[in-house]
DNA sequence: CAAATGATGTAACGATATAACATTGGAGTC
DNA sequence: GACTCCAATGTTATATCGTTACATCATTTG
């Protein structure tokens, strides 16, 4: 599509700043993280945010009001149609997709006659390092 | 499970406010249109929002930050393993589950060493009637 | 340079959700 | 019936998430 479209500085930062954090970060703790950077006010960063997603370079969960850095910077062609496990207890998150999960939603859609035009796909549950990690403190 | 759980005052009035909605509603409109009943507060709202929840009579859309009713009262044995198609137009719901993509996801979960606990599914585009309603005025 | 466009800064506000605490109202017991 | 316990309720205040409105600045492009 599009040229990779120069960042501004305002979205580099953020984008920077999703891209260190291990979880996913609300907009208000990005907005605290950039605070000696020059930022003063949420609108800064929820611009930022919004170029981002249009970019395709970060994701927004709804699942947690939260924003995460793209794993791999698809191009966006269609919607979004990518899914993510995220661990309740150290907020990792999985990112991935499969090609089986659409083909049964554009089943479904066929049926029903309903044109899809983005999906929010977000598992929740608990991740193999963290559930061996809770094994003794049962 | 336990029994159905009688309803107390309150969670039937909120149950009966989404079942009479054709479309899912806020927190906030659901307590504007319980206000003749003695609403005053988001809390009284919100309480009566998270025993419904429990019981399995009403989901949360986290992608529309709304509520509707459950359409099929399953008992929610496992977890929310229920999928939602929202019209962008008109907003009905339309609620399903399958099979075939619960196996997906169990695969993937399987693969990654990842423990679901429950899933956020919500499919958004345009319903049948509101495509044909929209035809002429392209 | 001038006009057009898009990014920025700032303040105020709207929408969604929860914390804290006092009170009330049964259900079960004595 | 009086007592106790616990869940539900009412109320106020506050936290969290997101947007509107408007003035300013930078960049490009004719």
């Amino acid at each position: 599509m599009s040229a990779p479209h120069r960042l501004t500085r305002n979205q580099a930062l953020v984008l920077e700043t999703l891209t260190t954090a291990e979880e996913p970060l609300s907009a208000y703790v990005i907005l605290d993280r950039l605070k000696d950077e020059g930022f003063r006010a949420p609108l800064q960063v929820y611009r930022a945010l919004d170029k981002l997603l249009e970019a395709g370079l970060i994701h927004r969960l709804d699942s947690l009001k939260a924003f995460v850095a793209c794993s791999t910077p698809h191009e966006h062609d269609a919607a979004d149609r990518v899914a993510f496990a995220i661990c309740q207890k150290c907020a990792r998150v999985w990112e991935f997709s499969d090609p089986a999960i659409e083909g049964r939603f554009a089943a479904w859609a066929a049926d029903t006659d309903f044109e899809i035009a983005s999906a929010t796909i977000e598992i929740s549950g608990l991740c193999a390092a963290c559930r061996k990690a809770g094994e003794g403190a049962a």
